[in-house]
DNA sequence: CACCAGGCAAGTA
DNA sequence: TACTTGCATGGT
């Protein structure tokens, strides 16, 4: 076992020693999923629970619903959420696909292998590599590990990965470096968030970290 | 008031 | 290729 994996497995024991099970994706199905890992762009959690708490309420939480709505009045409803003309063009190219090429089905879709899946997912207008990831990890259950800021974040300060790594790079030390188990990589990025929007945040608290004593200097 | 949050695409040089 | 900018609400 080399080095960085164990560093990995460490960090990932205590984390888990001090938050428990973190229950990830916070949703009821993975329709659920795939919206709100769209919706959470760049915007805080809370505004998306209330973004898709207005689709519930509405009751048209489905791809066929979400689908028939017309974008202002799909705008309107996911507003809370921001860049709401943004994001409902971007709902709307990922549910094209699924209603032109899957019936309208998520099974579908994610019956594809990982690879191909991933590579058709990235291929909608407003899914990029940390969107498309979730979904395949949290709504497919595919054995792929998510980043994101808050990952760079942690990593970097803990001089672990260099603070400018890419994407696929960082994304590639972890999976190299631990078990492919989704389980696994679904509770370790839960893990990651958390610590990143309690201590991590652009200003630190490290100094509350489970992970100070591993901790490093920071800026 | 300023700054930030579980990105991404499009524009510029 | 390597920057830069627009998108927008709600919390601190």
């Amino acid at each position: 076992m080399g080095k960085s994996a164990t560093q990995l497995i460490s960090i990932y024991k205590r984390l888990w020693a001090h938050f428990g099970p973190r229950h990830w994706w916070p949703a009821d199905t993975p329709f659920e999923v795939v919206v709100g890992a769209i919706l959470t762009q760049n915007t805080a959690w809370t505004n998306v629970e209330r973004a898709i708490a207005n689709l519930k309420k509405d009751r048209v939480l489905t791809p066929k619903k979400l689908y028939s709505l017309r974008p202002s009045r799909l705008a309107s409803l996911i507003k809370p959420a921001g860049y709401y003309n943004v994001k409902t063009r971007r709902l709307k190219e990922f549910l094209h696909l699924v209603m032109e090429k899957y019936d309208g089905s998520l099974k579908g879709l994610f019956k594809k292998e990982t690879l191909s899946l991933r590579e058709e997912l990235l291929g909608v207008k407003g899914i990029g590599p940390e969107t498309a990831d979730s979904i395949m990890l949290y709504a497919a259950g595919k054995p792929i590990f998510v980043v994101d800021t808050y990952t760079r974040r942690i990593f970097s300060r803990h001089r672990l990965v260099g603070p400018d790594i890419s994407y696929g790079d960082l994304q590639a030390f972890f999976m190299k470096n631990l078990p492919r188990r989704p389980k696994l990589f679904n509770e370790y990025h839960a893990l990651i968030v958390e610590t990143g929007k309690r201590f991590c945040k652009k200003k630190p608290l490290c100094d509350m970290c489970p992970l100070k004593e591993k901790g490093i200097k920071i800026s």
